[in-house]
DNA sequence: GCTAGTGTACTATCACTGTAGTACACAACA
DNA sequence: TGTTGTGTACTACAGTGATAGTACACTAGC
């Protein structure tokens, strides 16, 4: 599917998981009433805990981006795409504010960072899932 | 002094003190030759456990940015500003890339993502250190 | 010599992550 | 009616990060 995990994220990885669910969520990649891979599933697939999964899954559900369909699995929340596009830009402004204040306290130039940001972004864009 | 760190980075504490003794040496914010602060007063002024901050000095002090003056303190090493500013770039690039993985996944246009940037960007330097 | 301030090295403790394994109620399906 | 696959809830354990406290060797300065 379309997950990825780092584990040398700093980031836990329950945590990089449901932010994930969200962006995906949130750029409509699933819809309200679409299922997410299960629990087992998608450890397999992330090689890591089942365990790991599920916490990440019960954070979504008390968030109320997902729902659970008894016996069956977990479903995009109806209100859920409005919810998580709201929450999309903060989540990044933050993690970005902190990286840009980085690069001002090492004193690299304004364009330097720019050009940094310009980089990535196309090297982002070309990138292949 | 010109460091700050934020608990809620992910990253944990001692890191982020790594990091920003870089940042402050590459920039020549200190000099080789000069005196750090001492364990007890970084961690007094950053509220944080003086063993945090040993930990992050003899990180340093392993990777050579740093060199003991006994029973006096630490203080910035020779070779050290050139070091830092060839691992500057390289420090501030893998989180700039993982913010903007992010912001691919979650759809954000990279036109948004640019203006995005530029308004943190500018909000970062009007900022008062 | 004495005191205060250095870094360093311990031990102990706590919280948080993540893993491992087990168990249970439920729904779908052959 | 079984079987399989859901989520969920436990317990136990290991690793890491951070704190708390103590102790020691060293240097600078009075």
């Amino acid at each position: 599917m379309f997950f990825s995990i780092d584990p040398s994220d700093g980031l836990a990885l329950y945590d990089q998981i449901v932010r994930q669910v969200k962006f995906a969520v949130a750029g409509g990649a699933i819809r309200p009433g679409e299922m997410v891979p299960s629990v087992r599933e998608l450890a397999k697939e992330l090689a890591i805990n089942p365990n790991t999964v599920a916490r990440a899954y019960r954070e979504l559900q008390s968030q109320g981006v997902l729902a659970a369909v008894r016996g069956t699995g977990l479903e995009v929340a109806e209100g859920a795409p409005r919810h998580c596009r709201g929450q999309r830009i903060e989540l990044i402004r933050k993690r970005l504010r902190q990286v840009l204040w980085e690069a001002k306290q090492s004193r690299l130039d304004p364009d330097e960072i720019r050009r940094l940001v310009e980089h990535e972004l196309t090297a982002v864009e070309k990138q292949k899932v």
